[in-house]
DNA sequence: GGAACGGCTAAGG
DNA sequence: GCCTTAGCCGTTC
């Protein structure tokens, strides 16, 4: 356990934080903010561990694709979706679009 | 110290 | 549109 160790995670964590509300962001884009383009994964396990759900919102964090991806379960997609229609997203079928809330401008 | 897991991505079938 | 294959990386047990 390398808890809180790692410049990794406290750098994803960061980021995650930064995103504005009504805009979201993917696993491969915080991976390659943190110049490690093939660390998409290790984000994801990153956000598996969130210690603080509450500072690291990661219903903002999608697929590359504008899936949601998980969130603890199938039903966490859906209140996935919920909090990100709360902020303006626009979803779709489950869907995110990107190409009007893709935010990788860290 | 090492193996398994995971909320992935990209490319192909 | 969905599944498979291959590659890559950090966390967890």
């Amino acid at each position: 356990m390398k808890s809180k160790g790692s410049v990794f995670s406290q750098r994803v964590y960061g980021l995650v934080t930064r995103i504005p509300a009504g805009k979201v962001t993917t696993y491969g884009s915080i991976a390659r903010a943190l110049h490690r383009p093939q660390a998409a994964h290790a984000v994801g396990a990153v956000m598996r561990a969130n210690p603080t759900p509450i500072v690291v919102p990661c219903h903002r964090v999608v697929m590359s694709d504008g899936r949601l991806g998980g969130y603890g379960g199938p039903k966490g997609s859906e209140r996935k979706v919920a909090l990100l229609k709360g902020e303006g997203v626009r979803v779709i079928n489950g869907k995110i679009d990107l190409s009007r809330h893709l935010f990788k401008d860290f």
